[in-house]
DNA sequence: TAGCACGCTATTGAATTCGTAGCACACTAT
DNA sequence: ATAGTGTGCTACGAATTCAATAGCGTGCTA
């Protein structure tokens, strides 16, 4: 038995369960968008290689995520491994912005960095 | 002491600690997206009132939310309350196709839900 | 001095995650 | 048939994180 939040039911953050508050609770796991990330970007993958490329997932927390995911009806098993379905895809695009994001973030951060070394500017 | 995930540092999924991955492993915590869209949506907001908007959230992980998104730039606290800064901003906006995609889940979840009633359609 | 609201911490127990080992199954080559 | 390999996946104990509640120290008001 898998607990998966579900838009519409109860979930962190909304006890009437609003579709976003229940995609938090579904992506806010550990290693929920890196699968889903890594998933997208390298196509279809099997549990093994999937595991080789998020580095440091133990199985059993990939097996968690891969049954929520694939509950929520982002990911699918398919004959060459795991893939997103046309949903997950959509996750993923709705994830890119947020990588673009990520890199103005860590650019800000060498900045201050770098300012930190040299005794504020 | 808090430990932060930080881009270029080593991080959950990136040992060379790419941007993407240092986001995932920020927001990919509980309640972590969630707070940052309740502050984002509601304004200026002090501890218990963030903690009322969030239903259900505990003092001690708010707290903790609120140290991480404050050292990684993405909230501050002001006169009047928290508040998401420049940087916070941007993230809320990259989080907002997903709120999209989220709706579009829900109402496939429905229609999944209502085809089971009549044993597929 | 007694309230009261503020941000925040302490504590204790539950839930989640980690890391490692290994199972059951299928396919292949010997 | 038997050994080897790769598959998805599970078990287990330890470590980490989270939850729920109580309460601290401060500043304000009366």
């Amino acid at each position: 038995m898998v607990k998966v939040p579900v838009p519409g039911k109860s979930v962190r953050g909304s006890k009437s369960g609003s579709p976003i508050m229940a995609m938090f609770d579904l992506l806010g796991r550990r290693w929920a968008m890196g699968v889903l990330w890594t998933l997208s970007e390298q196509g279809p993958l099997t549990f093994r290689a999937l595991q080789d490329a998020c580095e440091t997932i133990s199985p059993a927390v990939l097996n968690s995520r891969i049954k929520e995911l694939r509950t929520a009806g982002f990911v699918e098993l398919g004959d060459n491994g795991y893939l997103v379905t046309a949903l997950g895809a959509e996750v993923y695009e709705a994830l890119l912005p947020l990588s673009r994001v990520s890199t103005a973030w860590a650019e800000a951060i060498a900045q201050l960095e770098s300012a930190e070394t040299k005794t504020t500017d």
